[in-house]
DNA sequence: GTTGAGCGG
């Protein structure tokens, strides 16, 4: 059909237009399309082919829409960019920065919130309070401060826990209080700590406080060395309670020493006093006493 | 020169 021909002699380019292109490089790949933000506008250019087979160069102007966004992110647009991006200028730099679609995240177990929000606008008073406490992240649950309950000095002095915040901790000094003497319900007491009971859980207590007391440490040890051979090693100056090889991890290879306790302090005092300086397959062995492992 | 693993919250 003639209509359809001459149709496509329009279309088709010719030679000369392409040779006059000041945008054809010669090859056929089109320029890349950037993409520039600053401010609140965004720039896109793009080059492509137009209906006559001809570059051209499209411009795209963009505000960027405002979006309402809640107080506590829009805050985050003041936070200081730090690491390769330290000294970018405000918004995005494609070369550090991956725009990708929201992640939402779920929290769970954070008490006391309501789960309506993911954590969003709460997350600056989590932050606030956080750093307003001062301390670490552990807060004793016998005296309020800020040493797990466990390693608590006054747990075998204090009576059931105070769970209960409006009760302010007890004093440590003055913690004679195990008893309830009210008419009400009595509080939970740990069996130690009931009137006529054993002392078993305080014995247990000391026995950990005396194992940490008790315990030399063993430097420049072979590595080839083995439990059995401190055990040989250590066993004649007394009742070894533990014998602590540290190795990797992982690989399990001998970082060269040890640390072993002894049921009384003497005679951890002895096996210092007579292997400390003992030639050791050809290495020279280093005893003493052992410093607390936490804090 | 070299000071540990584990439990929780």
């Amino acid at each position: 059909m003639p209509a359809v021909k001459d149709m496509d002699t329009k279309v088709k380019p010719s030679w000369a237009d392409q040779m006059d292109d000041p945008m054809d490089d010669g090859f056929d790949t089109l320029p890349a399309t950037t993409e520039v933000i600053s401010g609140d506008s965004k720039v896109i250019t793009e080059y492509k082919l137009n209906e006559n087979g001809k570059k051209v160069k499209v411009i795209r102007y963009y505000k960027i829409e405002k979006r309402r966004v809640p107080q506590s992110i829009a805050r985050r647009k003041n936070w200081k960019k730090f690491g390769m991006s330290g000294e970018d200028p405000p918004g995005p730099n494609p070369a550090t920065t991956i725009i990708s679609e929201d992640i939402f995240m779920q929290f769970v177990g954070n008490l006391g919130n309501d789960d309506q929000n993911n954590g969003m606008d709460g997350e600056d008073d989590a932050l606030k309070k956080l750093q307003s406490s001062g301390k670490g992240m552990v807060q004793c649950r016998h005296c309020g401060m800020d040493h797990w309950s466990l390693k608590c000095p006054y747990k075998d002095k204090l009576g059931s826990l105070s769970l209960n915040k409006d009760t302010p901790p007890p004093e440590p000094s003055g913690a004679g209080t195990q008893m309830d003497e009210k008419g009400k319900p009595a509080k939970y007491v740990p069996p130690n700590m009931r009137e006529g009971g054993n002392k078993r859980g305080e014995t247990m207590t000391n026995a950990r406080n005396k194992d940490e007391a008790n315990t030399i440490r063993v430097t420049n040890l072979p590595e080839e060395i083995q439990d059995q051979d401190l055990k040989d090693l250590f066993g004649p100056f007394g009742r070894v309670t533990r014998i602590f090889l540290a190795k990797d991890k992982y690989t399990g290879q001998s970082k060269g020493f040890a640390f072993v306790s002894y049921e009384h302090r003497e005679e951890a005092a002895k096996a210092i006093g007579s292997v400390h300086g003992y030639g050791y397959a050809n290495l020279i062995l280093n005893v003493e006493w052992a410093k607390p492992s936490n804090n």
